[in-house]
DNA sequence: GTGCCTCGAGTTCC
DNA sequence: CTCGAGGCAC
């Protein structure tokens, strides 16, 4: 490297230029190390430059660039670790906080082998350390690759910083040729002052507590930093294995101890829910002197054979039970409640609080959930917190839900200020004013403004671009909010029309007058509230405005639009080319994730998918909502009429005639046969009811969003979704029937197990039945399968089959 | 009609 | 992560 000319003695075009330069050598080297290539230069040269860099920003202020390495604006600092998928995925645990719910745990697992309320079953207790769960991969007794756990299916790769853990083996005597450990990396108490007393004496930021000190150390870019850290490691579990550990649970982590890992010593064996609830108490007791955080206790069906049958429910295991302690308490004062809109026009309450330290963390918002939950409801109408409200002043306590989310859990009536009011739930939207109506028999009171609202309309952008819709790389929630603002775009389309409008330099997509007219609208102080927010996002590109001044606002606004993408602080060449071109990769998208971005109420991933694959491809699918409009509508109109007879009948103390309102309905406006057949076709799709269907149909009759979503789909060229795939076994896409005793499994686990398989599993023989499987004391419908022809065999040859003996 | 179970929607902090 | 509610089996 050239001899470095002392920052300060730098010009202002030596500095530019060596920032351009920094910025391309780090971004080199930060590729190069995450790729898992050799890096080009060692880790203490990429300490130095780092710094350079750093200090020449701080001299010039004015030079940092867009994608200045020390902060990489608009660049997801996620992607600085490789992910990894995952060989197995690893899954959270259910949560229990009460000793019923224990009960219940125990109860459950019986139910589903099978077992008596005598039999024995064995179970392992544990601490649940407080840290962060690692997956640890040897092959042949070489650690090859540490990865943390991530969404569950996929990490990040944080190999190099693991191998500097001491409780964690880069080698392993006597182990499987393939095995996954994992467990919990943590921070003793002692270890963890010890380091925030280092941190603040060399002015370092300290941590809130262990966990997040864990967290952050983990997940240094520099390996040498991790291994200055004191972490520690617990093995508890493990994924892929080429061959068992154990029988038993127990016996499984004995092996690991003997292969050279820490296990928890307070480990023990539990028979049955009392000793597991005596053991609680035990471990409970020793918390303050164990020396790490705990957040609870652990259960797990000791016998792998069971585990293996009782195997996952969607997201958990049916063999194992997080028994957590009671989350921390503290009490602080709810200073104001602001309404949020969500992307359905959901108006949720946030309550703002007087900051306070909940479990390790600084709280200064919390949920309120909805109407209800501050007057001292639940859904149903019945008293929550003894029925106390929640009022603006009040104290309030608050908790950390499943040691995550804020919430506010209790009042404090005596030291509520006099003058305090019920608080009341706005029935108009705080954005756009327009009504905010709570349905018969919903929680929640939704805006009507649709997409007129810019709360929705952003919202519903931001679904849009988020990361299982379209993913579309560099254009997240803070830059969709950037370019609404800016008038840049204002549905889906306009992000496909931008690079081309950007070239032309038909940036806007409304007047920008819109803007403050829409401010206009607003109450005094949250039209102030929105103004400054305005001005600070013209001020953080570059572009000073009077926020006191609507008319200044506008035509900052009109400037920057006659300004590319490109030459906009905080963006730059690069990163609008990048975004240009992700944008253009995206044209092309499944079918499912379309579906799921639309943002249509009940349209989640699951349904978008399901929907998806039906319908194979975007004409065929929009095709069929739209005949299926006309039935939809009259299906509504029959279920008012119904409940309008029902309450009229119930007045006048007469019998409701239901057939006859609903076919009178139905009679009024003669639907086609083939809108019926289109809406059956919908609502005969498995997961797919009435309801759904019907938020289908009428959001594409809604002429507004019809028109967004077919100028979107002309932009688009979506991906035909292929039919699950079917898997390689004898059962998959198969109608399966279990009737008569069965003598090794239970109903239960036979049903999951068949569907795990790809089968789907019904209750009654019909003809679309491809299989009954028929135990001792079958009867009808062993025998209306013979009538139908349908195959008939018994346990054991379906076990074969499935390949389980 | 009742009771799972799964999915959808909304939320906080780092 | 939690809650409500939709879907479906019993």
């Amino acid at each position: 490297m050239a001899e470095q000319k002392p920052v300060g003695t730098l010009s202002e075009a030596e500095a530019r230029d060596e920032l351009a330069r920094l910025a391309d050598v780090l971004a080199r080297a930060n590729v190069a190390y995450h790729g898992d290539d050799a890096p080009d230069i060692s880790d203490a040269e990429y300490d130095a430059l780092k710094r350079r860099n750093a200090e020449i920003e701080a001299q010039f202020p004015a030079l940092k660039r867009s994608d200045s390495p020390t902060e990489m604006v608009g660049a997801a600092p996620s992607d600085a670790f490789a992910k990894v998928r995952h060989a197995v995925r690893m899954l959270s645990l259910g949560n229990a906080f009460e000793d019923d719910e224990v009960r219940e745990f125990d109860d459950r697992v019986r139910r589903y082998l099978n077992f008596s309320a005598e039999a024995p079953l064995k179970f392992t207790a544990e601490p649940k350390i407080d840290g962060l769960s690692l997956s640890l991969r040897y092959e042949n007794g070489d650690l090859v690759q540490a990865a943390t756990r991530g969404d569950g299916e996929t990490g990040e790769n944080v190999t190099a910083n693991a191998r500097t853990i001491d409780d964690i083996p880069t080698r392993l005597k006597g182990a499987p040729e393939v095995l996954e450990v994992r467990g919990e990396v943590y921070m003793s108490h002692a270890d963890f002052a010890a380091l925030n007393d280092r941190q603040a004496a060399a002015g370092a930021k300290t941590f809130a507590n262990p966990r997040n000190a864990a967290a952050g150390s983990l997940r240094q870019l520099d390996p040498a930093i991790t291994k200055s850290r004191p972490l520690r490691f617990f093995a508890y579990a493990w994924g892929e294995v080429s061959a068992p550990l154990s029988e038993t649970q127990k016996g499984a982590i004995d092996r690991l101890k003997a292969l050279g890992f820490q296990t928890n010593p307070l480990t023990a064996l539990c028979e049955g829910p009392e000793e597991m609830l005596a053991r609680y108490a035990e471990i409970e007791a020793r918390r303050a002197t164990l020396g790490y955080d705990i957040d609870g206790v652990v259960y797990k069906v000791d016998d792998l054979a069971l585990q293996e049958r009782l195997g996952f429910r969607s997201t958990t295991p049916r063999w194992a039970l997080a028994h957590k302690f009671p989350a921390e308490l503290a009490w602080t004062r709810l200073e104001a409640i602001d309404i949020q809109v969500g992307r359905t026009g959901a108006l949720s309450p946030v309550a703002r609080l007087t900051p306070v330290t909940v479990g390790g963390v600084v709280v200064s918002n919390a949920t309120l959930h909805n109407e209800d939950y501050i007057a001292g409801r639940d859904s149903r109408g019945e008293a929550i917190r003894e029925g106390k409200d929640i009022r603006i002043g009040d104290w309030v306590q608050v908790y950390r839900a499943g040691d995550v989310i804020p919430k506010v859990a209790d009042v404090d009536l005596s030291k509520r200020p006099a003058d305090a009011a019920p608080y009341r739930f706005p029935d108009t939207c705080p954005d756009c004013g327009s009504a905010a109506i709570r349905e018969e028999g919903d929680a929640v009171r939704r805006c009507t403004g649709g997409l007129i609202c810019p709360a929705q309309a952003v919202e519903k952008l931001k679904h849009f671009v988020s990361r299982p819709a379209f993913d579309i790389e560099g254009l997240g929630a803070k830059q969709v909010e950037f370019f609404y603002a800016m008038c840049w775009i204002a549905q889906p389309a306009d992000i496909f029309t931008l690079p081309e409008r950007d070239a032309t330099g038909e940036r806007l997509v409304r007047d920008p007058r819109e803007v403050t007219a829409y401010a206009e609208t607003l109450p005094a102080e949250r039209r102030s509230e929105y103004l400054l927010g305005l001005a600070e996002m013209l001020r953080n590109v570059g572009v000073p405005v009077d926020d006191a001044d609507p008319g200044h606002l506008v035509q900052a606004i009109r400037h920057l639009a006659e300004t590319p993408l490109a030459r906009i602080k905080g963006f730059g060449e690069k990163s609008a080319t990048n975004l240009f071109q992700a944008i253009e990769e995206k044209r092309q998208i499944p079918l499912q994730r379309l579906i799921f971005a639309l943002g249509i109420r009940h349209v989640g991933e699951v349904v978008a998918g399901d929907l998806a694959r039906h319908y194979h491809d975007w004409p065929s699918f929009t095709a069929a909502i739209d005949r299926a409009a006309s039935a939809a509508d009259r299906h509504r109109a029959a279920d008012n009429a119904v409940a309008a007879e029902r309450a009229a009948a119930a007045e006048a103390g007469r019998r409701a005639q239901i057939s006859q309102t609903r076919d009178a309905v139905w009679a009024e406006k003669p639907v086609s046969d083939e809108a019926k057949a289109a809406w059956d076709e919908l609502v005969g799709i498995e997961g797919i009811g009435a309801s759904v269907a019907a938020s289908l149909t009428t959001t594409f009759a809604q002429p507004a969003e019809r028109r967004s979503i077919d100028a979107l789909a002309a932009l688009l060229d979506p991906q035909a979704a292929e039919a699950r795939q079917a898997s390689d076994n004898p059962v998959a896409g198969k109608t399966v029937v279990f009737t008569g005793t069965l003598e090794k499994m239970t109903r239960a686990e036979a049903k999951a197990r068949a569907e795990a398989l790809g089968a789907k599993v019904s209750g009654s023989v019909s003809a679309k039945t491809d299989l009954l499987v028929a135990g001792p004391g079958a009867g009808s419908k062993a025998k209306k399968a013979a009538e139908l022809g349908v195959e008939t065999i018994d346990e054991d040859a379906w076990l074969a089959l499935i390949g389980a003996g």
